[in-house]
DNA sequence: TCAAGTCTACCAAGTACTAGGTAGACTCGG
DNA sequence: CCGAGTCTACCTAGTACTTGGTAGACTTGA
């Protein structure tokens, strides 16, 4: 494969930018580990994104955009169940690859990053609990949910819940944390509670 | 109030990088900042803990025995809905100074710290879980939960739903987020599902 | 006197970032 | 078609600064 160039070379930077945020953290990695990683000087690298701030921006911006996309393929699932077991997978898969939410793991290093990174950090979420929402109203209307719940709640429980078993099964290093978290929560939502 | 010396001083530097460690992050914290918060230069600092490693992982120790502390206390409340409650207080206290899990953000910063920190976190994480389970046996045991419950499920799921409130509520800034998450939970664990 | 604690004064390595330049591809008037 | 100018992409070689960490001298209380 040829040595890409040009705006070619600014993507592989922004791909092996996002690896390297969700692995190391996005204070931890360096203009020097992604030179080695796309194979310019860190100079060059300065070329295309003149502050690490803007490559961190963009970075964020490319990971919200991606989701984004993700999030509008699960719509077309037919039933909210499933459409929710598609964004625990979204999750599952960043785990196995021993990553974090790239988000996440930005909020967690909240003051280390610029107040451009923290706008699309917020928007990040922001999106997530409105489609998360979105999709709990559905299966509401639809009766695969119970009737009583209050969808943004869930929402947020979810969120939540997905974030913080990420960082979890870091630790206890076994990916299916995840998906017994949210296994848990969807059994909450699929029972009609009795009194 | 006079300056500290001594093992004196030693407590004020890890009370003073616990509190660096969760507002700033555990990587982000250098020994110049502390040296700026306790009153003498860094290399000072380097007497009481020649390695950064050691004085992280005596933080983390110091956090998990304090914390372990704070939980014996609450098996002394009456019932294990109160001593749950308890435990979001605990949490809800760190969100309110702006500040995360210490645990939380050193599982964020895997990559970043050293093998016996990482213990530590482990450590922390375990006891967090079991003494979550056992509260909540005992409440399905009481009859104060419901009785479909798998105990170590559901602590898994209340302590990553906590952890990761703790961190979106820093992002979202308001520190209702953990306690409504929590709530949330607490309704699943006492309601009678029906079918 | 002695040892613990703190200091000043370093250091090597790493950080983001900049200055200045080069090679090659593209543009465009004559 | 040609040459001058311009632009992009990358380079080498640096800047200024911060990092954790070290060596050794000074201070001070017991």
């Amino acid at each position: 494969m040829a040595k890409p160039t040009g705006r070619a070379m600014r993507d592989e930077i922004l791909i092996a930018g996002q690896e390297l945020a969700q692995s190391m953290g996005v204070a931890e990695f360096s203009y020097a580990d992604l030179s080695e990683r796309v194979g310019i000087r860190s100079a060059s690298i300065h070329h295309h994104f003149a502050k690490k701030e803007d490559l961190v921006t963009e970075i964020a911006s490319r990971y919200r955009g991606n989701f984004g996309a993700q999030l509008r393929e699960l719509e077309e699932r037919p039933s909210s169940v499933e459409q929710l077991e598609g964004y625990r997978d979204l999750f599952e898969e960043t785990v196995t690859k021993g990553d974090l939410c790239l988000c996440g793991s930005a909020a967690a290093e909240w003051s280390a990053i610029g107040d451009s990174t923290k706008d699309e950090v917020k928007a990040f979420f922001a999106e997530q609990t409105r489609w998360l929402t979105d999709v709990i109203s559905k299966g509401m209307a639809s009766g695969e949910f119970s009737s009583g719940l209050n969808p943004s709640e869930e929402a947020n429980l979810l969120l939540a819940a997905l974030e913080g078993a990420t960082l979890l099964a870091r630790v206890e290093n076994h990916g299916a944390h995840v998906g017994r978290v949210f296994d848990r929560i969807l059994t909450f939502l699929t029972t009609q509670p009795s009194k």
